[in-house]
DNA sequence: CCGTTAGTGAACCGATCTGTCCGCCTTGGC
DNA sequence: GCCAAGGCGGACAGATCGGTTCACTAACGG
């Protein structure tokens, strides 16, 4: 069965990556913590680079899956604009949590003509493009502005928390995000 | 003589390790990149960790320096605070930026443990105790809840600017830090 | 029963990794 | 003039890097 194997070694393969850093991370023992063999992993990517792209959209994929769907959960557009907060305050406590995938992406690949660059960029742009439709509906007077505003927090939040000192830097920018939102319209 | 070669070393792997990043430079091309030999460099510091330690070393000094110096010709505290963002969206449009040091390094160490990581997050301590007097000084209510929001604004810029497609990201977290300033105190 | 397809393990390639060592050259103080 | 110290190039070590090759097995459809 094509899929399960390639899928499964992008699945493990992010974990890795995300753990310990692309280049720090090398094909063999990627192979050995993956339990695949180096053979197959070359045949479903023909690079490491490639593999890191097939990384990346899963995670691009995985991630807008579930902050959009936190998001959601929280109902209206305003609150599902603060309701981002709090999801990454959760996503911040999980053990597990190192940083953001795609601004590891950017910090190791930092030449933004490098395919893995855009790919990391292309990402942070979709998250604004989907936030900036919910500034919209949530009768911001200039959704985009809004929607960079809260991207910055978001990113300042994410590499605060992993820099670790501070104790609630998803607490931080909400209050901020909150701030934001009372200006336009402090009722509802 | 002494300090210079090992001040001259430090100072150009700098340059590179900002580069072209931590792990994707080898000891190698550090030597010939900076015209320094490698007996010399490992007589100056025991490993490449320790080169990286006294880079971000230097980095930590130049940089805070050099924001702090540009944050005080702004005058009154307050106005201090704004100019931060200022001096940020003159880094960002010079060719070189490639995001922060500090933040590259704990990406590449992500292992809170490691002693790279610790002093990239040291970095940031500084700079919050140094905003939280000028947030005092400016008469603040809550002098560290602002250093922390402020600080959240200026990381979430960085790596903003570092990915891209934004137009001017300093700019954007300088309207959101004036919305701050303007709430405890509208005048001056 | 045969061929294809996916996967395996291990050896192998040349390059590069961090780090060491040695012998030579230059410079400055005595 | 001499000698120690600092710096040099370059070879070397053993490990690991990304990537390839080969012979083999297991499962599947005709």
């Amino acid at each position: 069965m094509r899929p399960s194997k390639r899928d499964e070694l992008v699945r493990k393969a992010l974990a890795v990556f995300y753990r310990d850093g692309f280049h720090a991370t090398g094909m063999d023992r990627l192979s050995t913590e993956t339990g695949i063999s180096k053979t197959t992993m070359f045949k479903h990517f023909r690079s490491k680079d490639e593999l890191i792209l097939g990384v990346l959209r899963l995670r691009d994929e995985q991630f807008r899956n579930w902050l959009f769907r936190r998001m959601a959960e929280a109902g209206p557009p305003r609150a599902q604009l603060l309701a981002m907060f709090d999801a990454l305050g959760e996503w911040f406590a999980a053990p597990e949590f190192r940083s953001c995938m795609f601004i590891k992406a950017a910090s190791e690949f930092p030449d933004s003509s490098s395919a893995i660059h855009a790919q990391a960029a292309e990402h942070k742009r979709i998250l604004f493009v989907q936030l900036e439709k919910i500034a919209a509906e949530a009768g911001a007077e200039d959704p985009a502005a809004l929607a960079r505003a809260l991207l910055l927090l978001k990113e300042g939040a994410i590499v605060t928390a992993h820099m670790g000192h501070e104790e609630d830097p998803a607490g931080d920018a909400k209050a901020v995000a909150a701030g934001l939102l009372s200006r336009f319209d402090p009722h509802d």
